[in-house]
DNA sequence: TTGAAAGCGCTAACAC
DNA sequence: GTGTTAGCGCTTTCAA
């Protein structure tokens, strides 16, 4: 049997004729088909397979003015901690029925308003955004789709967004105190750009305003394993001999013990060396690297929770804070 | 001024009776702005901000038939390959003005064509698969809705889907010479699971099917650094001395390194070793590691541009194969 | 259990 | 440059 119009794709409309039902009994088969008669049903699954009818995702959103998509802006893919927290979110909003696009900003603030702008535009029904620095452009984007929207990566409960994340300053106090309590005073803090990562800029800033008599240096580089090849011939042509050496992450941090190594210099016994995340190759380096782990898998799966109740009920989040918790490994020891 | 239906949302219709113009006239501004005259346009721009209005992603995509998004079918975000395929898959397609939905699929056909669905269920205009180990249930999924698909990965030209990667055998064939040629006789594959990854078995197809007089034998590990910290324990208790360890991807091989360096074991000088894909951190680690550049950014720019061209076009492209190259570095040598 | 019909909010062809 | 209007394909009352 020929279709008549053959080039075009079958509706409703095509499959309620060829079926002798109305559309409201195909659409009936679609989505409560134990509502169907069974003959009924039967009839129309036929029509369905012949025509090859493909229900249109467009109409359908548009009729019940749901899409089942939220965006997440996320500053890069190329970093394990960002990778991961994606792979938690998405499995956690597919259990959801909820489909995950992604953008990435680069961490940079305008990106980020455009791409969210992007997200609004394809009818994202929520938003997982990372952090909490944003622009105007984008804060009155959110301001007038009035799209649930969650900050990750982050807690600050006065925020005008729900946070779901950890307290990056902790995490760095953390590592502080515990470099400090095993005698390190002379520490290179090495981090990525401060200008538009709120994390960063929150590890460092909570390690300055730390009360302690170690001595501390900055250091800048690249979120990346090379970064932190980088950092440490900077590191090292300071006029200050370092017991220990921080870095804002676990990324960094792989880069520095690499190069380290491939210096000869020794870890710890040269000099200690943690970083913050705890990234899974941490557990696996040699020696084996201190962290203080951010929460990411549940970190995702509740952010990914959290918005599907809120775009399903309406009901806006409280702020959520993960503990961040020391993972005391082999690249530092006591002084 | 207040809004006389205060609870709902202004659409098309509101905004163009309040500015005192037609709906069509206000669809302009928003999409055509320079076919309108300035006064009308600033008359109808302001209107749209006091009322709030937002466009209705849903019903501009019912309209035009274009929802802008593609779905993208990875086996996980947890391996920095596929991550990194993302991320650039992502930059190329919203150069296009195409927004990525991310789906993993743990490499499970099954969980693949369930994704694969919901993918058309919200209206992606295109996919991007992994590989062409496909069930049943996916290949007739595609048939039927008829979608411009791309195959990432793998190359294979007679493939029913585009393809556009690399030839995996090649790159296990480049990766095997290189240790033959430089004298290694007793070898050690270190591979994932075989039964869904196609990229696996081809990689290891490819190794088991060359003529050579190297005495082979083959382990079975996760893929991840853990994986290979743990193949190693399989190797070493295995009744053959290896002169070097062959593993089917860097995220292997690097914890075969790290466990290796852990157990006093030398790279090279014990055993040569090299992975294949040539992640980052490859260039880094101590020593480097030998591996098989697999042409992920390219990759992905070239898949995100292709299938924005079928979409757009309707032209469906032609299969690409990208080089792979050998990245001859220190865990390496001459015996 | 099924059908008729009213939208959903926008775009675009056409008329003025 | 602007307005009129006919859809787009589905879901969802409401009646029968």
């Amino acid at each position: 049997m020929m279709s008549l119009s053959p080039s075009k794709r079958a509706n409703l409309r095509d499959v309620a004729r060829a079926a002798d039902v109305s559309v409201a009994t195909v659409s009936r088969v679609l989505n409560t088909p134990e509502k169907v008669r069974k003959e009924t049903r039967k009839r129309v699954e036929e029509q369905i397979r012949l025509l090859r009818f493909v229900p249109s995702a467009a109409a359908r959103a548009f009729s019940t003015g749901r899409t089942r998509v939220v965006g997440a802006l996320v500053p890069t893919l190329d970093n394990a901690v960002f990778a991961r927290v994606l792979e938690n979110l998405e499995n956690g909003l597919a259990r959801r029925g909820l489909a995950l696009v992604v953008a990435t900003t680069d961490d940079d603030p305008i990106v980020e308003a455009e791409k969210a702008q992007q997200l609004v535009n394809i009818g994202a029904e929520g938003m997982v955004v990372t952090g909490i620095t944003h622009n105007k452009a984008f804060t009155k984007l959110l301001d007038r789709a009035e799209l649930p929207v969650v900050a990750i990566s982050y807690y600050d409960p006065s925020y005008h967004i729900p946070t779901i994340g950890y307290d990056n300053r902790e995490s760095a106090r953390l590592a502080m105190d515990h470099l400090c309590a095993s005698g390190h005073r002379k520490i290179a803090v090495l981090h990525g750009p401060l200008h538009f990562s709120d994390r960063t800029r929150s590890r460092v800033d909570a390690i300055g305003a730390m009360k302690t008599d170690a001595e501390l240096h900055f250091f800048h580089t690249d979120v990346s394993i090379e970064g932190g090849v980088r950092a440490v011939q900077q590191m090292l042509s300071a006029p200050v001999e370092f017991d220990a050496c921080l870095c804002a992450t676990d990324v960094i941090a792989t880069g520095v013990l690499f190069e380290l190594q491939r210096q000869n210099i020794k870890v710890p016994d040269d000099i200690s060396l943690m970083g913050l995340d705890d990234l899974p190759i941490s557990s696996f380096t040699n020696p084996t690297l201190t962290s203080v782990r951010a929460p990411v898998q549940q970190m995702g799966l509740q952010a990914a929770d959290a918005l599907a109740d809120w775009i399903e009920t309406g009901s806006r989040p409280q702020a959520i804070c993960l503990p961040v918790t020391l993972q005391a490994r082999q690249s530092t020891h006591q002084r």
